[in-house]
RNA sequence: GUCGGUGUAGCUCAGUGGUAGAGCACUUCCCUCAUAAAGAAGUUGUCGCAGGUUCGAUCCCUGCCACCGACACCA
C-alpha cells in the first residue's frame, strides 16, 4: 500500500466559489476516491486563499472586517465542497493563525537563512487600479491600458527571492518529469520561459498590505502571496510542528490547478521548496477553464453559472457527470443547458439508468428478484472485454484524462445493451431457464462492474446502482452470492 | 513581437504515409425485458488554403489565413 497525497489549489475569498472551482474539486475528487479505491493510503486536500488587497477591497465594499467577510466565504466554500460530494480529508484556511502561520514563517526564515532572500529597493510604475506595478512596455499612450490612468512612480523596497538560483534544476527536473506536468502542451509552455524567469518580490511593505502574514522580524513587511498561500500544502500537513501526518504524505503525489497558475506552482514553489531542503511534488495536473456558451465565465457579461443552483436543479452526480465526461481534463470546455441535458438523457437516463432497470426488472418479475450469482457462468467473450474495457480506464485515469476513463466506462453500458439484446432473455425464460440464469449472470457482471468503475465518479450513483442490484459491495467473493434486487422508479427519469 | 496550440461529418471531437472514424442529431428497419428506452442498417466530408517531398499526403516539410493561449509580481 502506498500513500497518496493531493491538493487543488486554495480558492481565493473575494467572493463566492464559481463553477470553475467546482470543477477543480471535482476533478480532484474522482481521482482521491480512485486512489482509495485502490488502497492507497490517501489524503485530499483543499481549502481558502484569504489574505492580500483584493480581498480587503471586497470586505470593505460589503462593510465588514476582513476576517469576517473571508469567514463568510469560507462556509460558503465548505458548502459547496458538501454538496458537491467531496471527500476531502481537511481544509485548510490561510488565515488560521494556528494552523497555517506558523509554516509560512517557518518556510520564510528558512529561505531567509539560506540567503535566498534580500531587500531591494524597487522603483516602478504602479496602477492603482491594479494595486501593483506595472511595466513601461505595458503602457499604452502612458496610461494603463486596462483602467486609463496615469501610473505613479513610486519606490518601494521589498524582499526578493533568487528564483534564478533554481532554475536549471527546475528545468532539469521538469524535463526528466521528475516533477511531471500533465498535459505536455502545459510542460512546454514552462520550458519555453523558465529561462526568462526574473527574481521574485516575496513581499510588500506593511502600509500596503496589512491583510496578510507577517514578515518575520521585520514589523515594516508582509508576506507576499507565495509564501503566504502556497505554503497551505504543508501546513495542512502540520509541517511547522514536524507532524507525522508530514512525514507520512508529504511530497505531494498530485496538485491539481487552473492553467492560470501554472507558473507559480511549477516554478515559484519548487524553487521555495528547494531552498528550504524540501521534496518536490510528482505531478502537477492543471485543467482548463470553462466557457459557458462558447463565451468566457464573467460576472460583467453574467453568464456565471452558480454550482449549486445548478446541483439543486439537477442533481449532484449529473454535474459532476456532464463536468467530467464533457470538459476533458487538461482542455477548456463548454458548458450549456442543451448539453447537459443532451448528455443527461442519451448517457444517464438512456444508457445507465435504463441497463440498469432493464437488468433489474427481469430479475425481480422473473426470478421473485433474487439470483445466485456463479462466476462460472460469465462468458469468455463478456470477461474479455470488460478486462479490456477496466485496463483502459485505469490507464485514462493514471493519465488524467478522466473523460475518457468515463467514455469507457458507458462504452462497456453499451455493450450490456448490446448483448441484452442480442441474447433476449426474455425469450429465453419461456423455454430454458438455465440459458436465462445464464444471461442474466452476465448482464449483472456486466452492471457490476459498471457500478465499481463509477464509484470514484459518481459515488451516489455507484451506490444506487448496488443497492438497485441488491450487491454487497464488501463481499470478498461475488461467487454464490445471492442478489436480492430492489426495484424502484430508476435512477434518471428522462428530461421531457 | 516571441513561443505554443487548434482548424476533420450539422454539432462535439478521435485518428492514420496506403479506400476517412466515434458519439449526438437525422432516416429506415427491428425488438418488446426496460425510463416513447435498447439493437441493426444508412445519409452527410475538397480532413483550413496554396505549394513541396513521395509511387501515394488528412498525416511529413514550407508559406499563408483564421481562431485561441502563454510570455504581465491580478489572485
Amino acid at each position: 500500500m502506498s500513500k497518496f497525497y493531493i491538493t487543488t489549489a486554495i480558492i481565493y475569498t473575494n467572493g463566492p466559489p464559481h463553477s470553475g472551482f467546482a470543477f477543480e474539486l471535482i476533478q480532484a475528487d474522482v481521482l482521491a476516491r480512485y486512489r482509495r479505491l485502490l488502497g492507497d493510503d490517501t489524503f485530499f486536500l483543499t481549502g481558502t486563499d484569504e489574505h492580500g488587497s483584493t480581498v480587503v477591497k471586497a470586505a470593505e465594499k460589503a462593510g465588514v472586517e476582513p476576517q469576517i467577510f473571508v469567514d463568510k466565504i469560507a462556509k460558503q466554500v465548505q458548502e459547496l465542497i458538501r454538496i458537491l460530494n467531496i471527500s476531502n480529508d481537511d481544509f485548510i484556511r490561510t488565515s488560521d493563525q494556528k494552523r497555517h502561520w506558523p509554516t509560512a514563517m517557518k518556510i520564510w526564515q528558512l529561505i531567509e537563512q539560506n540567503g535566498d532572500l534580500s531587500k531591494k529597493k524597487y522603483k516602478g510604475l504602479y496602477c492603482v487600479g491594479h494595486e501593483s506595478f506595472i511595466k513601461k512596455t505595458d503602457l499604452v499612450n502612458g496610461v494603463c491600458p486596462l483602467h486609463q490612468t496615469e501610473p505613479e512612480e513610486i519606490e518601494e523596497e521589498n524582499y526578493f527571492f533568487k528564483l534564478s538560483k533554481y532554475k536549471k534544476e527546475i528545468k532539469r527536473k521538469i524535463e526528466s518529469d521528475e516533477l511531471k506536468i500533465v498535459p505536455e502542451t502545459r510542460k512546454t509552455e514552462i520550458l519555453n520561459l523558465i529561462e526568462d524567469a526574473e527574481d521574485v518580490s516575496f513581499s510588500r511593505s506593511r502600509s500596503v498590505l496589512k491583510w496578510g502574514i507577517p514578515v518575520p522580524n521585520d514589523p515594516e513587511q508582509t508576506q507576499y502571496v507565495w509564501t503566504d498561500a502556497l505554503t497551505n500544502y504543508l501546513s495542512a500537513l502540520g509541517y511547522a510542528d514536524n507532524d507525522a501526518r508530514f512525514k507520512k504524505y508529504w511530497p505531494a503525489d498530485v496538485h491539481l490547478i487552473g492553467k492560470d497558475i501554472l507558473r507559480f506552482h511549477a516554478l515559484y514553489f519548487p524553487a521555495m521548496l528547494m531552498s528550504t531542503g524540501l521534496e518536490l511534488p510528482k505531478a502537477i495536473y492543471v485543467h482548463g477553464f470553462i466557457t459557458i456558451e462558447g463565451q468566457k465565465m464573467s460576472k460583467t457579461v453574467g453568464n456565471v453559472i452558480d454550482p449549486l443552483e445548478l446541483i439543486k436543479k439537477y442533481g449532484t452526480d449529473v454535474v459532476r457527470y456532464f463536468l467530467l465526461r464533457e470538459i476533458p481534463s487538461g482542455e477548456d470546455g463548454d458548458f450549456s443547458y442543451k448539453k447537459l441535458e443532451e448528455r443527461y438523457n442519451g448517457d444517464l437516463a438512456n444508457g445507465l439508468g435504463n441497463l440498469t432497470q432493464r437488468v433489474v426488472t427481469l430479475i425481480d418479475t422473473k426470478l421473485n428478484g433474487e439470483l445466485i450469482y456463479k462466476y462460472s457462468l460469465v462468458e469468455k467473450e463478456v470477461k474479455k472485454k470488460t478486462e479490456y474495457i477496466f485496463k483502459e480506464y485505469i490507464k485514462n485515469i493514471d493519465n488524467f484524462a478522466l473523460h475518457e476513463a468515463l467514455g469507457r466506462v458507458w462504452e462497456l453500458i453499451g455493450y450490456g445493451d448490446k448483448y441484452m439484446d442480442e441474447k433476449a432473455p426474455w425469450k429465453a425464460i419461456k423455454h430454458d431457464e438455465a440459458e436465462f440464469l445464464k444471461i442474466m449472470n452476465n448482464a449483472l457482471y456486466i452492471l457490476y462492474n459498471v457500478a465499481w468503475m463509477l464509484v470514484p465518479f459518481l459515488p451516489e450513483t455507484a451506490d444506487n446502482i448496488f443497492n438497485a442490484m441488491g450487491a454487497d459491495r464488501d463481499v470478498k467473493s461475488l461467487d454464490d452470492y445471492k442478489f436480492k434486487v430492489q426495484k424502484t422508479a430508476g435512477l434518471f427519469p428522462r428530461l421531457q
